[in-house]
DNA sequence: CGGAATCCTTTTGGATACTG
DNA sequence: CAGTATCCAAAAGGATTCCG
């Protein structure tokens, strides 16, 4: 199980230096993976983008696409029309995110009920605390 | 292209009530993908999570451990000795989460230098404005 | 050791108004 | 239409202290 020697030493994805760590980071925000999907079927403006993404900001969707944008996961192509007319589509660096997302997405449908039983069954517990636990148990072994 | 009919109303992801959404959004944090590689390996105690995963605070590591196990996905043993031992490892729920998690980790390490690369370019660009990019255009029409 | 509780700063993000 | 800018409220998160 030991691998072979690693290329880089920053390989180490638990190092807050760890390069892919922060490429990691791209993707886990509450919306990126959103316009991933949005922009698999292909090419959308703005305005549709905005409409698709039921919850989304005006600003939080700029934003996003300026993130987006500036690592080469989308591509912007402004129109010289009034109003403007400004479309976005997924760049081939993009459309290789669409896989390991999607492995996610299905993940999320196939063990939804799940969660939400676990979270169900977890509300529904009596929780007490570590320290409770521990001195309880503790007092146990003690007394006999 | 048409899918067959969905099973659920809210099987439409785009949808903020979307269950699936909401599901995603368990591991769109900055650590639960992290603290899922960590238990990959097997139980592990919290102060051995806590050295491993590096930048990590105590508070965080606390409440997505927390989290993690009121969704089901981390399995928390506390032993009843003093100073206290507390065990954290994956449920079988949590199993099931590492293939995507990692297709995303190896997605990472493979783009990486594409992601970099995009970055700087990006950043050694001049952007103008979108309201200047179409205001000039346009102006560029109207004199020919 | 494994937390919980408190305080306090930073960041996030919504609402609104404005622009070409 | 596709943003940007500003203001402001809420949330996130670090540092510290305390606890069994």
């Amino acid at each position: 199980m030991v691998t072979s020697n690693k290329k880089q030493p920053q390989s180490n994805i638990f190092l807050a230096t760890c390069t892919s760590r922060q490429v990691l980071h791209l993707i886990a925000d509450q919306w990126t993976a959103l316009v991933i999907y949005a922009l698999e079927g292909g090419t959308k403006r703005f305005s549709q983008l905005l409409t698709q993404i039921d919850g989304i900001s005006k600003k939080m969707l700029s934003q996003t696409l300026r993130d987006m944008e500036r690592n080469g996961l989308v591509q912007r192509v402004v129109y010289p029309v009034v109003p403007p007319r400004v479309e976005y589509s997924l760049t081939t660096l993009g459309q290789t995110l669409i896989e390991p997302i999607t492995a996610l997405r299905i993940w999320a449908e196939e063990h939804l009920d799940e969660v939400k039983e676990a979270r169900v069954k977890h509300d529904q517990t009596e929780h007490i605390s570590v320290q409770e636990q521990v001195a309880s148990l503790v007092q146990q072994r003690e007394q006999h």
